[in-house]
Parts: structure tokens; sequence; C-alpha cells
RNA sequence: UGGGCUAUCGCCAAGCGGUAAGGCACAGGACUUUGACUCCUGCAUUCGCUGGUUCGAAUCCAGUUAGCCCAGCCA
């Protein structure tokens, strides 16, 4: 608990500001409406989870929490022809690894489907409900168009008897898929087309994920869900945008089916990022095609994906929080993101020092085999990280970048005859460099101070460049993956083929990375902060144990930029 | 040319008739054993547009424009 949030007396005075859904709620309960608050996420099991979902899922969740509700998991199997196992399972782990808790609440839409086909019969008693011959390409010609009324079907005033029957037929196999379905009689001049005698059955021979082959008939999204919401007793009922013009028909099914203390429903705008694959279709095909590898490839932002990078919770969870909750269609951008793991990971990563673009360094006065080893902070800003030792020796490797023999202005790491601190340990000065033929440097020079040990000199002399380094001899040499956007953000999305622009620099492979020795051994998931270099986690697919395989979850703020002429 | 929804800084977003919060990004500066972090400073005389009501409007009214969604026996 953090206590500054009950002390709002340090000056600044607490801006509590409830989003809209909120201010709903309270109005709810002020009201009588309702006197609790109860939630769900219900996924169709049909793929895998984006940052999207992520938001629906922490918003549900949250509101529970908020309000000292319960949230439930619900997979809203009604269509078998969509839905595996398999997704369900992912779902699962997706949704408990954000941390949304739904205890012992886990529930399908198809273990309602007894309760539903009650609702149904008792709509049709009711006359508010029929069963209808016309074919799909009929129903489509007689619901109109969004400027024309539609018209009704001939069959839409059968009697009780006659439709009970029918539907009972359907129900006991008597019919092939497409031949009758059951519609609610509502109205087909409105001009609200969900409300045009929806179809709120249909026959669908197919083995269910859930239920086998109990059924041959299944209910549509319009009428299932609310009913899976009333029977859950679900308060609020929160989805996206899309789902506002269908409220009316959500409406007319739990106050048809006479539900005391019926749920309302609440959408707000899905979460977008820019030039980001979300869409099925695309993330199938790069995944078939190779160009990623797997839904959970790092740079996806499926939850799964995400969370093979090294993205946290917490960072989803302060990224959710502040992207909003509104109904303006919105996208985000991708640093907003990377600024919440930044954070994040700041105090809760250890700071440790890895060479990916390596330059051997040596160090001319430092005795031939010596290694000794030094003592350094593992979080300079975080004391309770503790502290480790790192070995020292002649032969050091460090950054390409961090040496020039032509400086800029304005340039102040390692060059000829100056003076630089490689971190944590001695001030060195440069000398000399080799090159090969090509002109490329291969060797760099220099001296060290033993008095600087520590990387502070007695006699009070600065140094104005830190560099960090890693000992050659007992480096271990590490693959290093850096990731940039999929999409290439200077084309865009889309090719005016429709297909996707990929940025070919997406994926860059590092495999002569050098890091300090006790880094050989970081188990998969484990996070660091390589200095200057970015956050890094080790990669749950392609590590092996004593030869991690490090992915950048995000850079840090760019640094040193070449002043220009 | 039907219905629904939305328009406040490059991006997200408060605001709910009393004279434009905040965050991201960006730009300066200080500090620094990570050119990071941290810390300062700057960043909408204006709320899609046009009228109206009012002492007073981003907030109310009228009109207008733009964007998104809806014609699955998908969810």
């Amino acid at each position: 608990m953090d206590v500054k949030e009950n002390m709002p007396e340090n000056g600044k005075e607490e801006v509590v500001s409830r989003n809209f859904i909120e201010m709903a709620i309270d109005k709810d309960l002020e009201e009588g409406v309702y006197t609790h608050v109860q939630t769900r996420f219900p996924p169709e099991p049909n793929g895998y989870l984006h940052i999207g979902h992520a938001k629906s899922i922490l918003l549900n969740y949250g509101l529970a929490q908020k309000y000292g509700g319960k949230f439930n998991l619900r997979f809203d199997d009604t269509n078998p022809t969509k839905e595996k196992i398999e997704f369900v399972e992912s779902i699962k782990e997706d949704v408990e690894w954000l941390g949304a808790d739904y205890e012992d609440r886990l529930f399908f839409a198809s273990s309602y489907f007894q309760q539903m086909y009650d609702c149904a019969e008792f709509l049709i008693q009711k006359g508010k409900a029929y069963v209808c011959d016309l074919s799909a390409e009929e129903i489509r010609a007689y619901r109109g168009t969004l400027t024309e009324p539609g018209k009704e079907s001939p069959y839409r005033n059968r009697s009780v008897e006659e439709n009970l029957k029918l539907f009972r037929e359907m129900r006991d196999g008597k019919y092939a898929d497409g031949e009758k379905v059951l519609r609610a009689k509502i109205d087909m001049a409105s001009p609200n087309i969900n409300m045009r005698d929806p179809v709120i059955y249909r026959v669908a021979h197919m083995t269910h994920h859930n239920t086998g082959d109990a059924w041959c008939i299944y209910p549509m999204y319009d009428f299932a869900h609310p009913i899976e919401d009333a029977l859950e007793h679900i308060t609020h009922s929160i989805c996206t945008l899309e789902f506002e013009d269908h409220r009316p028909l959500y409406d007319w099914v739990v106050r048809e089916c006479e539900f005391e203390e019926p749920p309302r429903q609440i959408e707000f705008a899905k979460l977008y990022l820019k030039n980001v694959v979300t869409g099925k279709r695309y993330i199938k095909r790069l995944v078939e095609n190779g160009t990623v590898d797997g839904w959970d490839d790092p740079r996806l932002v499926s939850i799964s994906g995400l969370r093979r990078r090294g993205y946290t919770p917490e960072a989803i969870r302060m990224f959710v929080e502040l992207a909003g909750v509104s109904k303006a269609q919105s996208i985000a951008e991708m640093p907003m993101l990377e600024y919440c793991i930044r954070e994040d990971l700041k105090l809760k990563a250890p700071r440790q020092m890895a060479v990916l673009d390596p330059v051997k360094l040596v160090v001319d006065n430092y005795p031939e085999d010596q290694i000794e080893y030094l003592e350094v902070p593992n979080n300079t800003e975080n004391p309770e990280l503790g502290s480790r030792k790192i070995p020292f020796g002649k032969e050091l490797y460090i950054e390409r970048e961090d040496f020039m023999e032509v400086p800029p202005r304005k340039y102040f790491r390692l060059f000829p005859g100056n003076e630089v601190r490689l971190m944590n340990a001695y001030f060195v000065r440069c000398t000399d460099v080799e090159k090969d033929e090509a002109g490329n440097v291969t060797v760099i020079h220099c001296t060290y101070d033993p008095a600087s040990k520590g990387g502070n000199s007695p006699d009070g002399r600065k140094v104005k460049g830190t560099i960090h380094w890693v000992a050659a001899a007992t480096a271990k040499k590490v693959t290093v993956r850096l990731y940039e956007n999929i999409v290439d953000e200077e084309k865009g999305m889309f090719a005016e083929d429709g297909t996707l622009n990929l940025n070919p620099r997406s994926l860059v492979v590092c495999e002569n990375c050098y890091v300090e020795p006790l880094l050989g051994e970081a188990s998969v998931g484990d996070r660091f902060q390589f200095v200057r270099n970015g956050f890094f986690c080790v990669d749950s697919k392609d590590s092996a144990p004593g030869n991690p395989v490090f992915n950048r979850i995000v850079s840090l703020k760019s640094s040193f930029k070449l002043p220009k002429a």
C-alpha cells in the first residue's frame, strides 16, 4: 500500500476522476437499480487474446474490485463451428497472468444451453418467437436494407402449437443445417436492423467442444448473451462500441424472458495501438508464412507475445489505466506502452553490463593474467536488489559505438587521448588503435589508473564519460534479439494491395554479444536492464540451460545524438 | 438517401454553465559512476464548424461537417 495514497496533505490534491462507466454504476447503485456489482469477461474461444482484450479484462475485473463485486470468466461458446478447446486454455492462461482473478467462477455459455432452450420455448409460448422456413438468402432479402424497411416472413404468424412442434423437431434433429431457424418476433420495419425479427436459434449438426453431440441447434449471440449475463446475475455487461445497436435487442431479450434484476449493457471504445497487427487473419497469415514464429512472437501484441517479449502484467495494467476509458475511437501510440514497461522495470530489474556490439579494449598496463573481482550494486536506485561481484581483467569488450577515432563535438566517450570511466571499475585513457586492412577498428589500447579503482580518482579528477564493459576472459557469449515494430511505420499499416507493410528490421539477431558470467545462468523469464541498451528478458522458447537468449523488451530513451553539422 | 455513436494539444484524456487538469511524445536547462533515471521549464486565448440563449458556454439550444458501427443462420 502506498502511504501517499491516503495522505493527500502533501500539497497535491487528489484528483479522483471517474470514467463514464463508473459514473453509470454509481448512479445505478444510488438509485437502487442494483445493490451489488457483478462483471464478466466473455471471450469466444476462437483465437488468442491481444492487448485490446487486456483492456476489457482489466476494466471488468477492476470494476468488480472497486465496487467489492465479483468478476467472472465466461467462454461465449455458442458457435461450435469456430471454437476450439485449445483457445480456452490459452485464454485462461492469459487472463490469469494478467491478474484478473475469477476465483472459482469459470463458466461456459454452453452449459446454459438447456436454460436458453427453455427461454426460447417460453418466448414461443408468449407468441414472441416463431420458426421460419426461409433460406438464409431469403431472410436477407426480406430484411430490407439500411434505408428501406423489411417485410414480414410468410411463416411469421404460425400458431404457438405449430412453432413449438417445429422448434422441438429442430432440437430433435429432424432438419438439416439451414432448413429452419427460430426468430424473435419484433418489428420488420424497425430502423434498427437488429430488431427486424433476428434469428435466435440455428440448426448446426456439429460436435461442440463442451457439449459434444447433445445439441444440434445453437443460440445466436444476441439471444444467448443477455441470458448468460442474467443467469450469472451480471449487473453491468461491459462490451465494445459495435454492440451499441444491439442494446435494444439485449434489453428486449431480458425483458421478454422476464428476468428479475436484468443486467444492463454499457459500451466502451476498443483500445487500438498505432501500426500494430491484431487482426486474426493477418496474424494467421504471418504465422503460416513464417514471418513470425507463432502467436507468441515477441513482436506481436498478443498477450502471449507481450509476455514472451518480457512485458509484465503490471506494465500492461498501467498502460490500460493510462489510456483511460471513453467512447471516442482511439489509437494509442507505442511509446505510451513502452513508457509503462520502463517505469515498471526501472527499480525491479537488476542492472547489468552487456556488450551487444563488441570491440576489444586492452588495458596495456594491467597485469597479464590477473583477474580481480569488483563488487558492484545491482541497481543503483534500489539498494534492496543488493550487489554482485564481477571480474575485471586486462582484456575487455566494450561497445563499438563507445569509441570513435575522430569524435564529433560533445562526444565524451572513448577516443584517442581521452579518459573515461569503465563503469564501476577504473579510469582508462585511450592510447592507441589497431585496425584491419579495411580500416575497421579491431583493438583499442588504453592505460588504467590503479588509483581510480571503483570509478573515482582520489585526486578529484573528473571524466565526462562512463562506458560499460565485460572482461573478455570470463564473459559469456550469448544471443540477443532486438525488436522493432513489425509494421513499417514510415509506410503505414497496409500497402495498396491490402497486404501488410512489414518492417524488414523488425527483428535483429545479435549472436556475438558478451555478458557478465553470471548472466549465462539466467533462467527463462528473468528480466534485466543492460546498461544503456535497454531492458531484456530471457526468451521462453529458444533459451537452453546455461545458454540464454535475450529478448529486448524495450530500449532506453535515445541518448546521445550526433549534433548536426 | 435509415438508425446508432463520437468529435477538447502530434497521441490518450479530464471537464457536466463560472472563464481549458493530467499522462505520453516533443523542446530547453540542472544533476548524473548508465548521454538513462530524477528534477525544473516550455508546450490549446482555445474545445470540428456556424449561429443562438446567457452577465458568462468546451459545457445548454439549433443547424452543419467529418469519422466509426449496423443489412452473418459470427461474436
